[in-house]
Formats: C-alpha cells, sequence, structure tokens
DNA sequence: CCCTGATTCGC
DNA sequence: GCGAATCAGG
C-alpha cells in the first residue's frame, strides 16, 4: 500500500479526530498502527490536543457472577446520549437508542445491551466482543467491542445472552 | 497484559 | 519516504 493522496487525506481526517493510530490503520486498510504514527510524524501532524495516552481500557470482566449486575442496572436510568469520550481514544460511545427504548415496555431484568463501542469489522481484535447490533445493511451496523477476555467471542454480557442455558431462558412471552 | 504515541534507523 | 522495532507511558 502506497500514500496516495486520497489516504493522506482520510488519514489527516481521521487523526483530527481523534482516532487512535491503531484504529486509523484498521480503517485504512492494509497499513499497521506504526506506519500511520510514521506518516504523522513525517506529515508533522503529531499532538492534537491529547499526547500521549491509552486509558481506552473498559477493565473488570468479573470473576463472579455479582459484577454483572452493576452495568444492568446503570444504563436503566435514561436514555442521555452520553458521550463520553475514553481518554485520546475518542471512541463515540452511547447507549444503543433502540434497546433502551424498549426499557419502559418491559422494565424486566437484563434487558439493557450494555454500552458498545461501535467497531466496524475492521476494527474487531482477536479480544474484542464480536456481537453484532443493527442491521448490516445500513450505516448503524456495528459489533459490541467491549473486552471479550480470550474464553469466547463475546463480552461476558454478550455470552450470557448466547449460551444462555435452556433452564435459565425466561420466555420473553 | 492490553493499549497509546514517540523515536530510531535500516531499507 | 517508509515502517518495524523499540521505547516510554497509562
Amino acid at each position: 500500500m502506497n500514500w496516495t493522496d486520497e489516504r493522506v487525506e482520510l488519514l489527516r481526517k481521521l487523526w483530527s479526530e481523534g482516532l487512535s493510530a491503531s484504529q486509523i490503520a484498521a480503517q485504512l486498510g492494509g497499513v499497521s498502527r506504526n506506519a500511520v504514527i510514521g506518516k504523522v510524524h513525517r506529515l508533522k501532524l503529531s499532538g492534537r490536543g491529547r499526547t500521549t495516552a491509552a486509558p481506552a481500557r473498559q477493565k473488570k470482566a468479573a470473576s463472579s457472577g455479582a459484577t454483572a449486575t452493576k452495568s444492568t442496572v446503570r444504563a436503566a436510568s435514561t436514555h442521555r446520549h452520553v458521550t463520553a469520550s475514553i481518554g485520546a481514544t475518542a471512541l463515540q460511545v452511547q447507549f444503543d437508542a433502540e434497546p433502551v427504548a424498549r426499557q419502559y415496555l418491559r422494565p424486566v431484568e437484563n434487558v439493557v445491551v450494555p454500552i458498545s463501542r461501535r467497531l466496524q469489522l475492521v476494527e474487531l481484535t482477536e479480544r474484542t466482543c464480536k456481537w453484532p447490533n443493527g442491521d448490516p445493511l445500513t450505516e448503524e451496523f456495528h459489533f459490541c467491542g467491549n473486552d471479550a477476555g480470550e474464553s469466547g467471542p463475546y463480552c461476558s454480557y454478550h455470552s450470557r445472552v448466547a449460551f444462555q442455558p435452556a433452564s435459565e431462558r425466561r420466555r420473553p412471552r
């Protein structure tokens, strides 16, 4: 892959939008994050507000079933578009509009999908949750992307949804 | 360990 | 100019 004007332009755009080098590399395709960083420097584009950083970590996969409660309860509040940026990683984290909307229709336990990192297919790694959200034919489509550990393809939440034992299955009715 | 950007240096 | 290897840090 060579740096065509278009690719450089896209690089400039994404970099200015605050995406990390690895994410930009993923979207450009054919280049490593190092390649992106190197190019950024050569273009003298470094430093965009927040310098050095790596606070994009959604820790705690929970070791016992107790932890799961937290996220479920929290999201139940309101559907404010909490545009939380995780440090330098300007991932636009928001609550899924659809799932939250159903909340008032059925105030049952575990109905809300936890925060999604809204990753594109190319951004998935071996450790990101591959639970798909939305219609694959629309722009809205994305993957959960939260930490999936190494025990499976999904995060703790989606693992429970996907591999729900028949005994625990509550008939949605 | 995961990830982040920064620098170096052989190609 | 390019980018893998390496460094420094959260």
